[in-house]
DNA sequence: CTGTATTATACTCATCGTGAGCACAAGAGG
DNA sequence: CCTCTTGTGCTCACGATGAGTATAATACAG
């Protein structure tokens, strides 16, 4: 049953750090003809990919191990925090070339978060700032300039576009909830909302590219595209995991996987907007990180901040007993 | 790569509805030798199992089309919240019959909420209280028995014989978060992270069939097991989505998928009680949910209630839009 | 060595959500 | 008519949260 050879598993991670104020993935060129990595038979071309490995039924007794084993060989990477983000298995996950001679692929993917580090290990791999690949999800700067240029006003074109007044209000009622218009909030969760908006306005490459065949796009060519594009179905995976990363933030501690054993608070709270997306109370943060027992102060200062010299802080693993749900940032909304 | 046919591929369902005040699961008896629903090649023998298909490469363009179908087909039931669960691929899993000839399964789960009904279709499946499974799961009528008898005690001497402090101090650790000892709270989303523990110290019977080999648990027998087991690892895939659909209450109106079209707010409360295996505040409960517009009064009463008659309420979709979280119950805790 | 910029940290205040209860309303049944 | 049962409105205390003011401690320019 099923064991037919027309499927092929394979897994994917979608690797986390954060440098400075900038959260990035790991990413490899589709160009690379990584013989373990990568190797998109059926891919596209010369676009970004996730990292990508498949499964040997007879390796490791676990995925995550496997997963943990080849990051750690191909890139010199020990994961911290990983879990399992969302198993993709629909048909046409991809350009459409030659839809018959492709297999049916059941990708099982991973979220994963990593201190910061070069890539050192066989494989061409390179850390990006997500925000390349979704710059309508960054908002601490006020609204993206995507956002302002471009999505709103073709979201209501989109939304008046619509056949008959009920598919109207359906549209609009789905694109408020998820770009935070009419009355709603941005929620900064809702990535992957968003970006399947955007794909069935046909506003990201891969939507044409999926719906024409094939568009190669060189690099620096379509400089008005949203973002950069991925092969076959990779940026949506990536949506997938840059939306749990931002929920979880809200009631797990997982931040202090990306950082050093002590930081300052602002650190802390550098590292969590950038995730977000978005700017936080500073006192505020501050409150609830201390009186919330999620860190506790070594006596030390880091005097590199450029004014006040700022106490180093520790993450206090004891709160996983104490709090229910110890997580910080990103404010609940209205 | 991959295509190897030593790799299988199915899906699981763990589908949920509420009768009364009994949360219910679909299951099948291992003995049917239905031709699509499990099947189970290599599985134990009599006992119960999860709905279980086969994933047809050639079929359906997505895994959650395909899921419905075969519910469908099977069983009759529309279902109407899914969601994916979690992908189970460790090997092992199961009994250790013939460990080499077993190949490589990878399955899909989903949770599913259906409304109440037979199942009618072609398969033999049955509902069943999911408290059967997970006695120590229900404290609606304060502590279980089994956590009473027995879970407590045999928890401290599993702590005791750590060896050394330090292994004792994370048993002790883990232990309290899990089942609410030491100051910690009883968190009803932990099913999972209790059902572990539970396996690790031989509890269930799950523990000694993948230890020893083979136990047959004839209908009757083993009177002193913790709750009813399961083929395979199928009654860990249902401590999954036990935990997920609690978890998931907090911040997401899916009790409604459960329920009629319109109901009373006691008899909404007596859903979500029995799902959170907690009981609620009768008043705040209701404040909760009139004040966080999640339902709007319909005018009509109804009178069987036995005492004063109830209002009937509906669930109000425009909350989506209006309020980040908009779920219920299950108090946050300390 | 003084002022200014920059970051760190303490404290206040209004508001709101939530846990816990009291009180009363409106039916059924003896 | 009394009592039981369920439904519904309201209060009160407390803690979490959003927003802002004030002050401390450093670097650096002039």
């Amino acid at each position: 049953m099923s064991s037919d050879a027309s499927i092929v598993v394979g897994l994917n991670a979608v690797i986390v750090a954060v440098t400075k104020e900038s959260p990035r993935i790991l990413t490899m060129s589709g160009n690379s003809t990584d013989p373990f990595f990568g190797d998109p038979l059926w891919s596209g071309g010369s676009l970004d990919l996730l990292p990508y490995g498949p499964l040997d039924p007879e390796a490791d007794r676990t995925l995550e191990l496997t997963l943990r084993g080849w990051v750690r060989e191909r890139t010199g990477l020990e994961l911290g925090y990983v879990e399992q983000l969302y198993t993709f298995g629909d048909r046409n996950r991809g350009p459409r070339k030659h839809p018959q001679e492709v297999p049916r692929v059941i990708s099982v993917a991973y979220l994963a978060l990593v201190r910061e580090g070069p890539p050192s290990g066989t494989a061409v791999a390179r850390w990006r700032d997500w925000y390349t690949y979704f710059p309508w999800e960054d908002w601490r700067d006020g609204p993206p300039r995507a956002i302002a240029e471009g999505i709103t006003s073709a979201i209501q074109d989109w939304i008046e576009s619509a056949d008959g007044d009920r598919r109207r209000a359906e549209r609009r009622e789905r694109a408020g909830i998820s770009f935070g218009l009419e009355g709603s909030d941005w929620d900064p969760d809702r990535v992957l909302d968003r970006y399947e908006i955007l794909y069935e306005l046909g506003l990201v490459t891969e939507a044409r590219r999926d719906a024409d065949g094939e568009v190669e796009t060189v690099e620096g060519s379509a400089a008005s595209e949203l973002g950069r594009p991925m092969d076959m179905d990779h940026r949506r995976i990536l949506a997938t995991g840059l939306g749990r990363i931002r929920g979880k933030l809200r009631y797990r501690p997982v931040v202090f996987e990306l950082l050093p054993d002590t930081f300052t608070l602002l650190r802390l709270q550098r590292v969590v907007e950038a995730l977000a997306g978005v700017r936080l109370h500073k006192q505020n943060f501050r409150r609830l990180v201390e009186r919330g027992g999620l860190v506790e102060g070594t006596g030390e200062l880091d005097t590199r901040t450029g004014g006040r010299p700022a106490e180093l802080f520790r993450f206090r693993r004891e709160v996983l007993r104490e709090r229910r749900a110890p997580g910080l940032g990103l404010p609940p909304g209205r």
